[in-house]
RNA sequence: CGGGGUGUAGCUCAGCCUGGUAGAGCACCUGGUUUGGGGCCAGGAGGCCGCCGGUUCAAAUCCGGCCACCCCGACCA
């Protein structure tokens, strides 16, 4: 590919709005240009890596035994319907109509679709089990696109979908797909982790999502080093031990605060750890006050809160509402509190003289114990897990690192098959609902995350596997006959073995050209100048290495396939 | 949806406070020169100053509303 002729063009200035290297680099080398919030369109060269990746994740999932499909983008809303996820995913769903009025929306994810496919044509269980995929555009609205190809909402998705008689075939199964995406992210260059995780809004049961590893990324995961747990914050334990668990009861008594609205002033106020208090928050669930009690050290973890309350939507009160609740800001308690739900987190039952708000400005209590003077209607593990809280397996501390999550893998179970009878019949003709699994890797994503992981200060250094092209062949003063002409049988010796290089065939100055050469990234360069041409030879560079050598331009083919 | 920020040439930005002729660098076109880290010279083309309204003799500039985009949080591949 001659760069004269490359529709892209690179950029001097990085965008002003791209904060992360992936963002930076994708815009500033001409591969991805934003059309609106969340929405890219993808050039010649990125598009060549993102079929690359495409397949590399096609021969993993057929390797798993899977088999490719396309389903339609455009979903009937009935569909949703039946799964009732046009409720829980409302918040992302894309509608339209067509001309007679019906309803669509368009797909953001396709068990319902697939359970249909399923329903239609399995009847036995001899068809099992059966692995579907496909390799599409999914459809977001999601409420903050962020960092380029990150998040997007409109964005390429391999989404795959298992199907199993029993359990123990699910877990076959998923054990199967965590293996495949080991691979594929193995060879995209990238390296992911597995970690514990949220089902959200897919239902089902186990849940892994693959991470990788980046001060960018949006998820937060807590690791253990010692003992290997690995855990999305949302869902992940930790051990809690009471600090006095064996004090006896005191008696209930107010003190005056004046002026302390927080646990920190609180502990300082009264000269005791934050540990000693009880900290209470105001969520909304689902339109419902609920006030929350945690040890005044430990933060609520809203994916848990909201799961204690099997709850839809859950958000932090409003000031407005606070008001409307009745809750007293700043010195609130569950002790004599009327008309809301009270979720306690389960080390609160342990401790023992804990201090709490008194419901009334300035005042606290003492020695408040759950039991005697409050009870709770949900009590649960709603702790946010933080770096250095012991291992909820081992005891040693957490760390906290932040990642991207490339794909995710669900036991979804029956939610679905049942829901709207994907049902075959076992050996002993029984009708049984299908035991689903579904399986996601972010397409556009990983790009990015490839991008994220394969960097330097100047520019993209593309996995061999990925690059758009293996060789970025430099022809400096080109306008010089002797050099164009060399360039040119070099260019066309390559293309006759088979090798396709980048050839800046463009009359630009060396600088320009070797700046160039580094932003788009191709994992080989060749240059070819007056220098070189004295020499009778051309000069062979790793991208990802500061070492150059010249090599005859005879053995240049033989140099580029043994590089 | 809450909080913060930005909208001026393809890109990065100045101009706005203090109203009066719309600017720079890069990119683009012509010609010349240079040739190993975005070189130099000359000429040229390119703007509903985000949109709508208001104030004013006069608005990129002041006022109001709206929209878009970015960042931080609640959601997800």
């Amino acid at each position: 590919m001659r760069l004269s002729q490359l529709f892209g063009k690179t950029q001097r200035q990085p965008p002003a709005e791209a904060e992360t290297a992936s963002h930076r680099l994708l815009v500033q080398a001409g591969m991805v240009a934003q059309l609106a919030a969340g929405i890219y369109s993808y050039l010649p060269l990125a598009w060549k890596v993102l079929r690359k990746i495409e397949e590399i994740v096609r021969q993993e999932m057929d390797a798993a035994g899977a088999q490719e499909v396309h389903l339609p983008s455009l979903h009937p809303l009935e569909i949703w319907q039946a799964s009732g996820r046009h409720q829980t995913m409302k918040d992302v769903l894309f509608h339209l109509q067509d001309k007679r009025g019906r309803e669509f929306v368009l797909g953001p994810t396709h068990e319902e679709v697939i359970t249909d496919l399923f329903r239609r044509y399995v009847r036995s269980y001899r068809d099992l089990p059966l692995m579907l995929y496909q390799i599409q555009t999914k459809y977001r609205d999601e409420p903050r696109p962020r960092a380029g190809l990150i998040r997007l909402r409109e964005f390429i998705m391999k989404d795959l979908y298992s199907f199993d008689a029993d359990w123990e075939g699910l877990d076959r199964s998923y054990t199967t797909m965590v293996h495949a995406y080991e691979n594929v992210f193995r060879r995209c260059g990238v390296p992911a982790v597995a970690v514990l995780a949220d089902a959200g809004a897919m239902g089902g049961k186990d849940t892994h999502e693959f991470m990788f590893l980046t001060e960018v990324g949006e998820d937060s995961c807590l690791f253990c080093q010692a003992c290997g747990y690995a855990a999305n914050a949302e869902v992940a334990l930790f051990r809690k031990t009471p600090t006095h668990a064996d004090e006896p009861p005191l008696p209930l008594e107010e003190v005056a605060t004046p002026g302390v609205t927080t646990i920190p002033q609180l502990a300082q106020f009264l000269g005791i750890p934050t540990s000693r208090t009880c900290k209470a928050v105001f969520y909304m669930a689902d339109g419902r006050p609920v006030l929350v009690a945690i040890r005044g050290d430990m933060e609520v973890n809203e994916t848990k809160l909201k799961r204690a309350l099997r709850a839809l939507d859950i958000h932090y009160m409003s000031e407005e509402e606070v008001l409307r609740a009745g809750f007293v800001a700043g010195s609130a308690s569950a002790v004599g509190l009327q008309g809301a739900t009270i979720v306690a987190d389960d080390l609160i039952p342990q401790e023992r003289n804990l201090v709490a708000g008194a419901n009334r400005p300035d005042y606290h209590l003492l020695n408040v114990n759950y039991g005697r003077d409050w009870e709770a209607q949900i009590v649960a593990d709603i702790a946010l897990a933080a770096h250095g809280h012991p291992c909820p397996q081992c005891g040693e501390p957490l760390q906290l690192k932040r990642g991207i999550e490339l794909g995710q893998v669900f036991k979804l179970g029956t939610f679905y098959s049942e829901k709207m009878g994907a049902t075959f019949l076992d050996r002993q003709g029984q009708m049984r609902p299908a035991i689903m699994g579904c399986y996601g890797i972010g397409i556009d994503r990983l790009l990015a995350a490839v991008v994220e992981a394969n960097h330097d200060q100047d520019g993209i250094i593309w996995p061999r596997e990925l690059a758009p092209y293996p060789v970025h062949l430099v022809a400096i003063a080109i306008d010089k006959e002797e050099i164009r002409q060399t360039s040119e049988e070099l260019y066309c010796r390559l293309m006759a073995h088979g090798i396709e290089p980048l050839y800046d065939d463009r009359e630009e100055s060396p600088g320009v050209k070797l700046k160039d050469a580094d932003l788009l990234g191709m994992p080989l360069r060749l240059t070819i100048s007056p220098r070189t041409l004295q020499q009778g030879a051309v000069e062979l560079k790793p991208r990802s290495s500061p070492q150059a050598r010249h090599v005859p331009l005879e053995e240049a083919i033989k140099a580029v396939t043994e590089a």
